[in-house]
DNA sequence: TAGTGGTCTAGACCACGGT
DNA sequence: CCGTGGTCTAGACCACTAA
């Protein structure tokens, strides 16, 4: 069941895209488009709604919505998963488990993950032939038996964890800074020891807000870069402060 | 005027904030919010929106919403400015015009910006006493003078433009990733040639969609995190790959 | 002042989750 | 099955922009 405010939603973004409408132009009022499509108003704003939440309309009141971009946003699963990023665009890519083992879980993952044992799992993923990302995931013990059921060569770990438990990763916080490679990263991305990497760290849960895994991802300078749009009134990314301050 | 709705999620986060709904618990239904602010249905759900936009709350249909988090996330304006981001969160801070001069835009940046010249400045930020922030922003034409009237050793050049010609910066893309400092980078900031450093791109637009910056900020390594919270159905942050592939 | 988007209401039906 | 959130309607009034 695909609901009326997508299609109109599609049908806009269509336009967009396809450069009818181009970056800069006014769209049509919102009376113009419920008449357009035989909708109520408030279908049609859900609708621009959906264009603004992804960064491509920009609105005022009094005057009308502008076209502020082409970039069509991807969705969560494409930021949570390297695998389902790297299809969408049609890129090669790989994976491969280098190290994994069952261990305590330390008093910051019992924090976060819940007590007992985690499993900790190295995996290094390659874009276009070349290793791009290492993975340093810990996963809560509730998923580890799953997750060593994998093959160590297993392209999306996220669609297997659903294939076999049905598990749905649905929320995820996410840290962006960039750190020094260190020995062993610099080892396996191919890069030298010291020079630049993007990090990000993330913890991720279902549905129901259960834990499932806290991640430290590292990828070669260069390889990739995270986009974001963002205008007044809408705050999805937010800047922190590191480790400035004495007694922090 | 303050919305019925934004009271409504106002006190919604406050329960949030302070504990008296604690992450992993649910929400009441619409229906109980509904009743105990007198307000319909519509209105309560604009105001849930509100909190799931800013990843406190997460929501399924047929199930209770969840508290996800407790972290308050923070304006567009200070994910712009780094004078509002730094105040916000009661930091000292600084800054300081390095050089500045006029030149004949690029061709990239005709396109970004418009024709024309344009007015490149060096920008020297500071957090706490020690220099984290080195930006090169590129004003376009129209903004150039009211940018060379403003004090070299401005705190806020966002809050002077806006003093001066009521300029306000309504919409921003932002590119995130890792580089090595360059001499120049390395120079200023104090750090050694090559270490790592988080890069924002960003290119800042008017109400109207009309381009005003482009800039590239560096932050020293471990001086601040971008950070974000999202969710299936929501996409603020998108990963996009680098010069991988031949020919691009 | 006319047109536009922002807010709000009161109701309806549906899809899904949990019991 | 009931309660929940998701979708949709038809209308109203207001705040703001632009001519």
């Amino acid at each position: 069941m695909v609901a009326r405010y997508e299609l109109i939603a599609d049908d806009l973004r269509n336009e967009i895209v396809s450069g009818a409408l181009p970056v800069g132009s006014q769209l049509p009022s919102e009376a113009e488009l419920a008449e357009r499509h035989g909708a109520a108003r408030g279908t049609v704003r859900q609708a621009v709604a959906v264009l603004a939440a992804e960064g491509l309309v920009g609105s005022r009141q009094g005057a009308r919505r502008i076209v502020l971009g082409r970039a069509r946003s991807q969705s969560f699963g494409e930021l949570h998963s390297f695998a389902q990023w790297a299809r969408a665009n049609g890129y090669r890519f790989g994976g491969q488990v280098i190290t994994q083992r069952r261990r305590a879980a330390s008093a910051a993952e019992s924090a976060r993950l819940g007590p007992g044992e985690v499993l900790e799992v190295l995996r290094l993923r390659s874009l276009e032939g070349e290793p791009v990302l290492l993975e340093r995931t810990v996963y809560a013990e509730w998923v580890a038996a799953a997750v060593e059921r994998i093959p160590a060569d297993c392209e999306s770990v996220t669609e297997a964890l659903y294939d076999s438990i049905g598990l749905v990763f649905a929320y995820g916080e996410h840290l962006i800074d960039a750190v020094s490679a260190g020995a062993e990263d610099a080892r396996l991305l191919g890069v030298r020891r010291g020079s630049p990497l993007l990090r990000q760290r993330r913890v991720t849960t279902t549905h129901e807000g259960r834990p499932v895994e806290s991640s430290d991802d590292r990828y070669r300078a260069g390889s990739v870069t995270f986009s974001i749009r963002n205008s007044i009134g809408a705050n999805p990314l937010v800047r922190q402060a590191g480790d400035l301050r004495s007694g922090r």
